[in-house]
DNA sequence: CCTACCGATCGGTAGG
DNA sequence: CCTACCGATCGGTAGG
């Protein structure tokens, strides 16, 4: 009675593909991830690749989650236990630049790589990209706002003004790391966060 | 005796090549640019466009020479008549935010696409843009020193570290700019300067 | 600068 | 999940 692939095998197949696809995509792009190659390294058939997404955008979309679900793991997951306000902010800076410091995927930030490659685009892709920055920037508000609120930052704190810098920080952090492999770059990211959020007296005011 | 195409002709023939090369990059990428589509869109034939360069990887490098050149009229070049020390660092750094504030290439900068491209690969193209890179850093470089030198930035400010601040500010905008249409990024961009290079004293001690 | 052509690869489908 | 195949496009070449 029982079909000659379970529900469990057709899961693992396609994580599989899922981590092979994201492994390839953050080290040469989403376009770069061709099916013929991808459907090569893991030693299948393009059509049974196929299979499991229909088309080559359902893949790339599917993608998009398993990297945002690398980073949820990665950087807010490895901080829950830090005290709320100020603390916790300062954990998840951390550990977003041990996130690419340790180069966890290939060719550093997939969602760098990814929002560059298709912010002149527009289609799903696109959008789910946008989408996946939009919600980790509202995780950031919430915890700055908190700080503010705890009196941790000050209360004239520019909370976008804040948020830019540090995306800014992490951009310059995958930028020196991947094009120029300066292993200067972590100290440097985590010094201009340390000016930006030390001790509550380098905030942003307005 | 005179050709059917003069050196004239041919020399303006592939600047109208690069013209529409780089616009094609900037937009979709380095690999996006491809011959058939730029023959088609410059009305002409492959092989005709391929006798200019020889080989695409040559167009590229071209075509990254053509991006510096853009970048340094558009940037250095605006600049030439703002007093040596902090006032020139300041106006290149207006002027890096304004070239990107107008969109002078379609789909922001091309060094950040390409460089985001290309970091992850080897070869002539990826050289090529490392070393671009590392020009424009060696210029910043030399401002900085002259503005420390005079007295207008702390002599204890650590010029490596304030090159990626303001790189990561550069980045942040092209993001915000190219991602989320924000039009609020050119403001927070000079906003963090000013906090950088404003006064003297928001300067990056030791 | 052109036409005509090459082998390779693209995303995807038919049929099983 | 496979084989076999599709039309389109890729970078590039031969020959003029």
């Amino acid at each position: 009675m029982s079909p000659r692939r379970s529900v469990a095998d057709t899961l693992e197949t396609r994580q599989r593909i899922l981590d092979r696809s994201l492994a390839i995509a953050s080290a040469e792009g989403l376009e770069g991830l061709t099916i013929g190659r991808l459907a090569a390294e893991l030693g299948m058939s393009k059509a049974g690749l196929l299979g499991h997404f229909g088309t080559k955008e359902t893949l790339q979309l599917a993608v998009v989650d398993q990297a945002a679900a690398v980073f949820q793991r990665e950087v807010p997951g490895r901080v829950k236990q830090a005290p709320s306000g100020l603390p916790h902010l300062r954990a998840v800076c951390e550990a977003w630049v041990s996130y690419l410091e340790r180069e966890v995927l290939p060719g550093g930030c997939f969602f760098t790589a990814a929002t560059t490659e298709f912010d002149g685009r527009s289609g799903r892709v696109r959008d789910a990209l946008a989408g996946m920055n939009a919600l980790w920037r509202r995780d950031l508000r919430i915890h700055i706002r908190r700080a503010v609120s705890f009196g941790e930052l000050p209360q004239d704190t520019d909370v976008d003004q804040l948020i830019y810098e540090i995306v800014g920080i992490m951009l310059a952090l995958n930028h020196f790391l991947q094009l120029e492999h300066d292993s200067a770059a972590p100290r440097r990211a985590r010094r201009a966060l340390e000016r930006l959020l030390g001790d509550g007296r380098g905030g942003i005011g307005a």
